[in-house]
DNA sequence: ATGCAAACTGAACGTTCGGTCAGCCGGTAT
DNA sequence: ATACCGGCTGACCGAACGTTCAGTTTGCAT
């Protein structure tokens, strides 16, 4: 499309503003900050770039194509729906701790309202969110129509219990340390795999389930 | 302990400051544009906050012990540990939904990096977030203990799929109105009952658990 | 060698930022 | 009346901001 061949001048550029928007949000980091970084002068910014505007919009967009990029080879097509969402919440977790900094920027973009940034910008993060969520929440229904998810569980509940799990885990890691005498699991691996095996088997014990009949 | 005596003039500053770094954050918001929205002049929030940092420090403060003084009211202590958790949820996602802009602070305190402002600033979101972490987190050991909850289900792991769920329930409804053809439950009750019912059943039909016998 | 466009820069622009200061109010104790 | 003090303000400051521009360097086609 219209892939304006990035020069590896405005790579560099685009790589220390990523880094420093994803750290500290677009207001917080000024574009000499992002030319230091860069090891360019402040000028060569806007030779490549109009403006602080653009360039954030520019590295919100190279993430979200990022982000797209990485989730779509999830596939694994099997007719097994538990290990589907399995394997989804195990990508999507690595993901997301992976690339922290895409990750950061997304879900920045996500969180902060209309702001003054305008609204391409926000519409891309937006997009790319829906993405995700939207091909969990067609992977539930799936897994209903072939019998093998409960009717009544909204996709779109179970969609939003998994993707906001797997970020506050990912944003919260390094907060969470002192949990008391248990260990938070740090691994996002072991993170995925216990989550699913709540979200597929529920915590009541048989006995508690028993009871309710 | 140290209430510095709130005066009616500190307040109009104190909430005009809230309203502008939860819907803006920290850097977007100049000390401008609170004194316009405060109807005071620019001087006078430095009459009553020795600076920029201190007025949001002392926002952060306000919201936190708020967001703490209303959560604290769950009790509730009765033997049955699924009332108990599907009780911890409503209150905690009404919470998040009825107070906005609190939430918005606390959230925002807690997903920004240490960054420039000094750190009490940071321990206060972080011990806040701890405080209702760690108390669904006692509460589902105590549930296991009882043996009413699983005992492998990991506890901080089940937190964070709540917390992270209300977080993401209440920063996204506005963002999540496209969902195809299946309406996004808006309504917070209803959402906190169907997350309920899926962490404490599971989403397998009885007939997927039976085949893994 | 010459030309030319693109990459790049130092220095400056006007604006806005956080923060200061001298001084004006209105009440109140002397 | 006077002194005083907290609440409050307009005018101002230096620094930092995003942005511009004239001009230099670089690399490549001729």
């Amino acid at each position: 499309m219209d892939t304006p061949e990035i020069s590896s001048g405005a790579q560099k550029v685009l790589d220390a503003a990523q880094e420093l928007f994803a750290e500290e949000g677009f207001a917080s980091v000024s574009v000499a900050a992002i030319a230091d970084k860069a090891q360019v002068s402040k000028a060569n910014i806007y030779h490549h770039f109009e403006s602080k505007d653009k360039l954030y919009s520019a590295v919100l967009k190279a993430a979200c194509s990022a982000s797209a990029e990485m989730i779509t080879m999830n596939a694994g097509q099997n007719d097994n729906y538990a290990d589907q969402l399995s394997h989804f919440a195990k990508s999507h977790v690595l993901h997301l701790t992976d690339n922290p900094l895409i990750s950061s920027l997304v879900i920045r973009g996500l969180l902060e309202e209309s702001s003054n940034i305008d609204s391409p910008t926000n519409d891309l993060t937006a997009n790319d969110f829906d993405c995700n969520f939207n091909r969990l929440v067609t992977l539930i229904k799936a897994g209903q129509e072939a019998g093998q998810l409960k009717k009544q569980c909204h996709p779109a509940a179970f969609a939003t219990l998994m993707i906001g799990a797997n970020i506050l885990f990912m944003k919260a890691r390094n907060v969470l340390g002192e949990v008391p005498d248990n260990e938070y699991p740090l691994d996002p691996e072991d993170f995925a795999s216990t989550m699913i095996d709540i979200l597929l088997h529920g915590v009541l014990t048989d006995q508690q389930e028993d009871n309710l009949l």
